[in-house]
DNA sequence: TATTGTTATACTCTATAACTATA
DNA sequence: TATAGTTATAGAGTATAACAATA
């Protein structure tokens, strides 16, 4: 009881990473879908905001344009996603998913969410319950930087 | 209430790599240390355990020796870390920080530490707990595939 | 022969700067 | 001129394979 913002910082630093190698190595190690973890989240944005832009999932991936860009030839030439121009701005980019983008992307989560389930199956149901928490806890506190200030400038102080 | 390791899975997927983003970028963007996570982790891990040997912080860290001996000539080169040979055994390599290796380390986890503090004032103690449990859960599960056996061999009940 | 570490090499990821095309 | 995206280029980080030195 008692835990300070420091000591959690601290924590956070330590825990994190550790997680972070083990994820990435799932994801890639994968047979046939063989992702980075930065394509299996530029995947599933695409997913859930179909037709965005280029710019926007840079934004919340938080990767720069021409790095975005970058690895978005990567996946279309993979056949995962379809770039096309839009038609009222044809400077803009539209991207969707293919029906192999879904699949592979579905392969990979549930690759990973299998590994994960065994690890985390050690867990009791409250630990579970702490876990699941904190990650909800955390998720507004982290957005990417630029997307952050739609979450951040209203409550400054306070949280709920 | 009743999240299943499924789910939690998925917030690992979605949350964990934002929060990976922010720390990388607060590490390196601090004018006199800047470090990769990497970089900072194993210095913290020579702190921790003066003399160690260069296969002991490859395997706490996750890395292969080679990439292990790289990344320390450029912390040697930075004399942030002394490398010398062991005399009782002169394959071995015995690492140690310099007190400059140690004013960088205190300042990299100082910089990283306060700003990840004004992100989290704005939980409340409660929240504050609830994530500082999570991670001290998480640690175990997610130590390096090396030393993870120590830990996980004798519990390895049924998945597929 | 086995172990500890280094060197050689190559690939992925990401960034900055300069550019093109469209608005 | 401003915006959306691409191309060119470079640097960090990591891996595998081959090697050297010591035990």
């Amino acid at each position: 009881m008692g835990a300070t913002p420091s000591q959690v910082a601290s924590e956070i630093l330590d825990v994190i990473p550790s997680v972070m190698r083990e994820v990435r190595e799932l994801m890639r190690s994968h047979r046939t879908a063989d992702l980075s973890v930065t394509q299996f989240r530029v995947l599933a944005f695409v997913d859930r905001h179909s037709g965005t832009s280029l710019s926007a999932v840079a934004e919340h991936i938080g990767l720069t344009l021409p790095s975005m860009s970058k690895l978005m030839d990567g996946l279309v030439e993979r056949k995962l996603i379809v770039r096309e121009f839009d038609r009222a701005d044809r400077r803009r980019v539209t991207l969707k998913l293919t029906a192999r983008g879904r699949t592979i992307l579905e392969a990979a989560r549930k690759a990973t969410r299998d590994h994960l389930t065994h690890v985390l199956s050690t867990l009791d149901k409250a630990h579970l319950e702490t876990v699941y928490q904190a990650l909800a806890t955390l998720r507004p506190l982290f957005l990417s930087p630029r997307e952050a200030h739609l979450v951040l400038e209203s409550k400054d102080n306070g949280n709920s």
